[in-house]
DNA sequence: GTCTATATCCCGATAGAC
DNA sequence: GTCTATCGGGATATAGAC
């Protein structure tokens, strides 16, 4: 095992410019970052990046894909955990704010920075073991096609809700705030699925 | 009545600034917005808003006012028009959407700018009318303390999510997608609604 | 695959005149 | 209250050498 650095070494620019790349998010925030402080930190010169990112915005899209699979990570531990359909649902919606609480970086990249998907495919592609873990749902409602598609809405807007409104400090601060947002999601979870007749029709 | 121009005459270089600045992230996204550009576009030099604003945020915080008051009309209207108190939290809810899609600029504003509020106390006081309009939600809820928080975040937490679902195109565009997203945020509503003895204990 | 060097452009903010 | 002028800074991106 070579002795680590915090500099890289040779052959992985591309992941150590997305590590350099959170990492200064997390400081600065998505307006803050630049390529070319993300270089520096790096250990390289500006122009090193453009052989592994064509600019900017797509060495933004590779820490999005990255968010994603470690969400859909913490999303699937909940997942094997629960018991029932709706525990699983619920359990979802709490890793969701865990998510953005714990890796906020990731969370500000993916809705705030202003990626345009469509210019990326592999990003469009991260979102697909999300949305088979999101195949939950139906069974919950099962045949209703309408319903699906109601409840899985209604579900990741009540999700992203609750971790905008933890992120934004409308829970105050600290992991006991995190611990209420999350319970209070997988409840709100639990609260669309027993009211679920008001969604369709 | 003084003939009107593209350009400002004198007296009102504040409020011509904030036009600007919504019409220039309207275009380019508040990553694109400058001071420098909204300065040209209103006939002025670079240095005129410092009397104004302290800073670019401070601008970005003006916009962000308005885009409360603008939002606190269209909710008031929905809150007016409906029967029950029901009905009013679920208008607000389609309110909601309604105002990210019509007055994107200024939705983007409110929640992708990354103001730091505590600067702003304008900002924390365009808050109360919205506040105020939420407490419909105690006569939902009559007596239970806890259930008044829990539904208030849930409700807050779905329209939100729905209105970012909608500006995230996953409603599809047009008319049809913003009416959708709409009505289904404010059946989400009634569906927490009818389920809300899952949110407490 | 990375560096050197550079072209090009834009921004925020301030001092001082009018 | 606005303008002139300017300082100081930082960014993206490319060309060409190694």
């Amino acid at each position: 095992m070579a002795a680590k650095d915090s500099r890289y070494h040779h052959g992985d620019l591309r992941s150590a410019l997305v590590d350099a790349a959170i990492a200064l998010i997390a400081e600065r925030g998505v307006r803050g970052f630049s390529l070319a402080e993300a270089s520096r930190r790096v250990g390289v010169t500006t122009a090193a990046p453009y052989r592994h990112f064509a600019d900017r915005e797509a060495l933004l899209a590779a820490v999005a894909v990255r968010g994603l699979q470690t969400f859909a990570f913490m999303a699937a531990a909940e997942v094997d955990a629960a018991a029932t359909p709706e525990q699983r649902l619920a359990g979802m919606a709490a890793a969701y704010v865990r998510f953005a609480a714990e890796h906020r970086p990731l969370f500000d990249t993916l809705f705030t920075a202003g990626i345009d998907k469509t210019r990326y495919p592999e990003l469009q592609r991260a979102w697909e073991p999300v949305d088979a873990l999101l195949g939950e749902v139906r069974q919950i409602c099962d045949g209703d096609v309408v319903a699906v598609d109601a409840l899985t809405a209604a579900a990741e807007a009540t999700a992203h809700g609750h971790a905008m409104l933890l992120v934004d400090g409308e829970y105050g601060h600290g992991p006991d705030a995190v611990r209420a947002a999350a319970d209070a999601a997988a409840r709100a979870t639990l609260a669309l699925i027993a009211g679920r007749a008001a969604l369709s029709h």
